[in-house]
DNA sequence: CGAATACTGAACCATATGGTTCAGTATATT
DNA sequence: AATATACTGAACCATATGGTTCAGTATTCG
């Protein structure tokens, strides 16, 4: 039950957590794959290349769009119609997500400047 | 090119994807601080954030010391740069891909402005 | 010394995670 | 129409995770 109360950096760094998630993300930045492709290039299972596409796309770092038989992952972007509100959400959620880790590696920095 | 191993993302970034950890790092960012303070922050017995602790040094965001019964924890030193490097290239990745759609978009803004 | 403090380690528990197989549905292809 | 393809969903499994309690050990304080 409770999948829907995690919290968005939660899912992201969960979803990153993963070396075959961060290869598919890296994957898909070259070109929007198939799940069985995904599934065929790191050597598994669709249905386990399913789950884990399922775990990114929770965390709307992929999208996907099935046609036919086939379902199309691409890495998460916002909507298409949405004009300028692109750049402010693109910002938004960036900063979101990595807000932590910017204020930790601040703090780093100034800790190695001060020492 | 950067390096990276894959072991060790995999190890910050489950390490960042729990809301406590975040916290205990922001908190250390503040102040050095020992496991019972740590624990009774963050409403949890003192066993169960001496395992945050122990997941947060193994992924080497935090160093510890025991002086006499107390064990003071800090933040270790410029442990996140990987990381940073990974999400930069994922970033710029995504960058590439807005950069292509922004055009479009700005196309389409200015079509409809010379309607 | 004796008691309180601070941590350590083992055992336990419920749930999550990363994978599998198997059976099914929907869509091409021949 | 028959078969192959691509996904979907359920069930299962082993291990990991995030927490707990309880029983210690070591150190400090009165």
């Amino acid at each position: 039950m409770v999948q829907y109360s995690k919290r968005r950096l939660d899912q992201t760094f969960a979803a990153l957590s993963d070396s075959t998630r961060r290869g598919v993300l890296l994957q898909l930045g070259q070109k929007d794959t198939s799940i069985t492709k995904l599934a065929e290039q790191f050597h598994m299972s669709l249905t386990g290349m399913k789950k884990h596409i399922g775990i990114l796309e929770q965390a709307g770092l992929v999208k996907t769009e099935k046609k036919g038989r086939v379902r199309t992952c691409k890495l998460g972007t916002c909507q298409l119609d949405s004009e300028m509100a692109w750049i402010e959400k693109y910002k938004e959620i960036w900063d979101q997500r990595f807000d932590a880790l910017e204020i930790i590696v601040q703090e780093l920095k100034q800790r190695r400047e001060n020492k």
